[in-house]
DNA sequence: TTCCCTGCAAAAGTTTTGCACTACT
DNA sequence: AGTAGTGCAAAACTTTTGCAGGGAA
């Protein structure tokens, strides 16, 4: 059982664990919400949804192209795309633009998180911290504008990479 | 002279003004870095430096080529990319990625700041936050990582297109 | 005079689209 | 049967690079 850090008086900062996902909660999802607009299930779309869902967080185009390849082999690009698309707009998949060029998606649905990304290893950490979500509320008061999302991300080094380079 | 939004309990978030970049000095520290490092001032590199620092924050690279053609037709998108690179090499200019997938370009050198996009009209707003700024280390700590820099997006509808859309 | 810099065009990398064919419902 | 979905290849778009000619120091 992994151990949540050290809690501050700024709040409690909570790592996530992994193998959030039911990956047969969201494969049901995903074919209500189809059927709900009328759409149709595929062997790809479904082979692509539940690679997906397995793999989980913050994989790229790329990642998700490779390993949906090797369960089957019919599966273009453009089918990778379309699939992630439609897998935004049923509300089941976010995108993400972190510093690289290419996209990465992750699972919609568990509660807000942000990210630590390690500028020297690539490792994401995903945290949650309930005082920065509502900082993050007080400011947009502030401002005077109503908020639909945010994130935040941290860039830096990890604790291994830390240790690694002294 | 811009009035600060009200302080919270959170802590106090200042707008920024506008026009802080004294693009004379910018100037001045583009050429003597390019001069350290053994490089040449030239008139497309100043054209276009010039047209950056004062046009200020959060420029794309299309928009910066279109704003230098304006006033030197000589200039190609080559050179638009590999004078950005080099002002990045200088630390006079960071870039970003928002959501969208062109990256974005501003005036480094300045106090650390933050943004919220609207997502209707495109407008983005500058913010700073001391308690932020203190929340992200403290999460850092707790994390144990080594924090290089972070950022924070806030998306949402501003007052503006929040008072149209009712 | 030296070699850095530039423009052009072509290449590279990611994502989208057109089209003929396939396969859900 | 009818219509949405797919694979392939080509296009679109942003950014980078090769190369031959031009210009700053």
């Amino acid at each position: 059982m992994p151990r949540p850090a050290e809690p501050t008086a700024a709040g409690r900062t909570v790592v996530e664990r992994r193998a959030r996902v039911d990956t047969q909660r969201q494969m049901e999802l995903f074919h209500s919400r189809l059927k709900q607009r009328g759409l149709k299930s595929t062997a790809q779309r479904d082979d692509i949804a539940r690679v997906f869902f397995e793999i989980g967080h913050h994989i790229s185009a790329e990642q998700l192209y490779a390993e949906v390849k090797k369960i089957n082999q019919h599966v273009g690009y453009a089918t990778i795309y379309r699939t992630l698309r439609l897998l935004k707009e049923c509300d089941l998949v976010s995108e993400r633009h972190f510093d690289d060029d290419q996209a990465r998606y992750e699972v919609v649905g568990e509660r807000h998180h942000d990210h630590f990304i390690c500028e020297r290893c690539g490792k994401i950490i995903e945290f949650e911290n309930e005082s920065l979500e509502r900082l993050q509320e007080a400011v947009a008061r502030e401002l005077n504008v109503t908020l639909t999302r945010h994130k935040m991300e941290l860039y830096g080094l990890c604790s291994e990479c830390l240790a690694q380079s002294r």
